[in-house]
DNA sequence: CTTTATTTTGGCCATTCGATCAACTTTATT
DNA sequence: AATAAAGTTGATCGAATGGCCAAAATAAAG
């Protein structure tokens, strides 16, 4: 699976169930440690390690490190921006859509699974939160998420016409850095807010309270005047 | 410099000035290698080419890779918490000091240099967005600034008194990732917000714009009603 | 059951890594 | 100018890296 092999011949027989469990416990493992110690803190043979294989298979499924990575990093894309858009357009049909709303479509979906306890989802958004921060991945990035943000933002936009959208674009990066500071700095927060930190969900709600203000503030400085 | 040395002696004669210029060229290199690559992500012989000394030299005068990360991290540390405590300082002399006043304190004194120029700067913040990115630097960060952010926590309390802690931390959170991201992003808004972007003192008037409205919005989300 | 494509294994390769060393040069101090 | 501390150099160490290979084991397809 996830075979880039030369063109030559399409394969000949279906893969065994067994390779397709090796393949899966080798991208789980490359997505928690990719996320935990970044592409260069980890080395294919601790991939190979936490995934119970030996080392060769590791290539031998991943192609390259390289593209493992990116394997890694694409294969919860295409399902997230699918689920946001659905929520998207079911938050536009409202009759008159808020922000909170729109951006409730972005957030929650990555969120509300990354918080809840679904440690390999919450590995993939701090994947997501290296991947964003790091211009060396900029084209992945670009191919896995602008297209989706577009979309929010055009929808941003739909919502206040008269926004400028530079303001619009600084705003939503603004937004989407927030989102991720919850799954990358969960210790930060807990350092400086003392003990007993806010529930998951209540954690989600603060998150879009801010980020719709914040935006709004940015797009429509006075409320509607006239 | 930056020698933590066994204890033996203390050193018996004044360094000479062509070795306090290595050792400044081996921490500039290393701010900025570190902040393009991560720390595993560049090696210390990079280091020492792109320093134009030695590769030993590297081990010399940082005694360790780690101890150099660290060295680079705290450099500025200091001082730009003294700058920023004191325009604290300034903002909440006012007879009624405004929560943009406030955060205003603790952006601009990071976000001017690093987005008017000064690439050695940018380097540095784009470190600390690493650094508050990664659980693995986690005491590093606390040490140099959770001091400075429990004080600007604080002082936004002091500013509503009514607020809970909880959100203020949150949203102080939210408001320095959304900071870096004008650093680790500046790419990605580009990309986002088409051809021309808004200069730099517009992009930090953006961000505090946000910033407040968004901590607001957490802390007291109804104006004072009576 | 046979055949053979596919998967897995263990070992190996060239490279790079952080660190250390003895020898050599520079320079602060007297 | 003399002395020795401090700084610098090139070489080298053991360990770890990503990738590759021939051989062996597995299992899909006939």
């Amino acid at each position: 699976m996830f075979r880039a092999k030369q063109d030559p011949g399409q394969r000949q027989r279906a893969p065994s169930q067994r390779s397709i469990d090796t393949g899966l416990r080798i991208v789980d493992a490359a997505e928690r440690l990719f996320s935990e110690r970044g592409y260069d803190g980890t080395s294919t043979r601790d991939i190979a390690q936490s995934a119970g294989v030996t080392a060769a298979l590791v290539t031998f499924h991943g192609s390259s490190k390289l593209a493992l990575f990116e394997t890694v990093v694409e294969r919860r894309a295409h399902a997230m921006s699918a689920q946001r858009e659905a929520a998207l357009a079911l938050a536009l049909a409202s009759p008159s859509p808020t922000l909170e709303a729109v951006l409730g479509a972005f957030i929650r979906p990555l969120m509300s699974r990354a918080l809840c306890g679904d440690t390999q989802w919450l590995a993939y958004a701090r994947l997501v939160a290296m991947v964003s921060a790091d211009a060396r991945w900029a084209p992945l990035a670009a191919r896995c998420f602008d297209p989706t943000a577009a979309q929010f933002m055009a929808a941003v936009r739909s919502i206040h016409p008269q926004a400028n959208p530079q303001d619009v674009a600084a705003g939503f990066v603004f937004t989407v850095s927030a989102m991720l500071s919850l799954c990358t700095s969960e210790w930060r927060i807990m350092a400086l807010a003392g003990p007993d930190t806010p529930t998951a969900p209540d954690r989600i709600d603060q998150l879009i309270a801010y980020a719709a203000a914040g935006l709004r503030m940015l797009i429509a400085p006075d409320q509607p005047l006239g």
